[in-house]
DNA sequence: GCAGTTATTTGATCTTGATCAAGGCCAATA
DNA sequence: TATTGGCCTTGATCAAGATCAAATAACTGC
């Protein structure tokens, strides 16, 4: 019986940043990420347009909501919190991502901003509506969403598994491919990146405390294993090395 | 970007017990579990069938794989080990859950009998064909999907944070509330139910090590929040009492 | 029922990471 | 410049759970 709602954190259309969105001071219009010959898919249903402060609450888990986000740019978490205070992130929310499923009225986890982040709002009835009238975006969909699923279960294992020191190779080793990714490059020595949490949200990405990982970094650091510019900027000498630090890290994990 | 294949661990069909496959010893025919009106989807693909003793790998993480197989009888799980035995379970495969992933060739996680299973294996080709025909399929499986992972990070709360005591509680709580479901009933005190998972089984779902599993049954059995007839049947004379012990386990769990 | 194996429990000890506490760094503000 | 507050680091101590070890208990094929 699988109850409540859940949060989509799978992009299932890319924003195209020339052209601006009719409702938004960014205008933008949905490119269909599936097919590969662009075939552009127009969102009428833009009602709203939103940004939200660092730390802001974007949704609190057991909301209802009628509508469903896109994120422009920002990131957010996605988070639940249990009755005594103790915090677990489940999924990291980045442009082009979406919140709010298809379907279902409740929100079953806390969404909240990390960075300024900027929402497109759709009116979810409006949106499920063209998702159904577009096949090729719900096979899209369904693969990302499976694609999610296998991250999820991947950081399971992270969690459930790995120790203090692996679970912050885990993260820097993901980290830094996705920098990579991002140029289109693999990953090379000596490269230098950004860390976009703080060492809390770090904590609560990996099951640990503040405290654990910041010793980590440092004992990392003092290993020679990377070099701190300072406390959000990091430089990774070797990157084999640090692999060496992650436990298996076959071939991924949960940012993706 | 993703990576890697994934596994469903999502039921899309029903099977009709009633029937008997053409193929198998057992026919059986795939129900639109969507539909509400019972619309028969005849499953010709059927190319073999097979039973894996308890322990029997059915697949291992990396191998590839050209079926699709739905579990007729039997508990399968889905996990990953790490190159020193580490193992995290990440899920669990009952009846009419399938084996393999529409559209990727590879194996992301090892699939082991847990009981006596039975497996009914369709080519993949022809199965994501008769998936991509037929629309209202595509869209159950997203659904199921969807709750999947919810659950998936509903778990991850649990590995990440909560303690052992609760780990155990919650994981016994969704035993109850699943022997109850499939009653058609509410939970109720006094209820007995059997445990279909060794210790060590328990351990790999909970990110614990097999003794601790084993203590900690052992102090809620002494503190009445249990009564053990034999290691795997349990009887619980008060659910909100095992209910406090869970940590929050607002509203369900990883099986489901 | 018996030997041999596997699953489970229990105990003693050790380690990892949590907790408690203090201080440093830096940017924003008075 | 001094002050405040957020974030990060570091140290001392503690406790939850892991590890090592051994003793039942249950289950197998015979």
């Amino acid at each position: 019986m699988a109850r409540g709602a859940i949060f989509l954190a799978v992009s299932i259309l890319k924003i195209d940043r020339n052209s601006r969105c009719s409702a938004c001071p960014i205008r933008h219009r949905a490119v269909c990420a599936y097919c590969e010959d662009d075939e552009l898919i127009r969102l009428d249903a833009i009602k709203s347009y939103r940004t939200y402060a660092p730390g802001e609450s974007i949704v609190m888990a057991g909301d209802q909501v009628d509508k469903i986000g896109s994120i422009v740019s920002g990131v957010a978490t996605l988070s639940r919190t249990l009755a005594d205070g103790r915090r677990q992130m489940v999924g990291l929310l980045l442009p082009s991502d979406f919140v709010g499923r298809p379907g279902r009225a409740e929100a079953p986890f806390d969404v909240v901003a990390a960075t300024e982040t900027t929402l497109c709002l759709f009116q979810k009835d409006q949106f499920d509506k063209m998702i159904k009238a577009t096949p090729p975006l719900e096979r899209r969909l369904l693969d990302m969403t499976l694609d999610e699923l296998d991250s999820a279960r991947e950081w399971m294992l992270l969690l459930g598994r790995k120790t203090a020191r692996e679970k912050i190779a885990s993260l820097l080793a993901i980290m830094v491919r996705r920098d990579a990714a991002l140029n289109k490059e693999t990953p090379r020595d000596g490269m230098r990146f950004v860390l976009p949490l703080t060492r809390e949200a770090m904590a609560d990405y990996l099951g640990l405390t503040i405290e654990t990982v910041s010793r980590q970094i440092s004992a990392l650091k003092k290993e020679g294993v990377i070099i701190l510019e300072d406390a959000r900027h990091i430089r990774v000498p070797d990157f084999v090395k640090l692999l060496d630090q992650a436990g298996d890290d076959a071939d991924g994990g949960f940012i993706a």
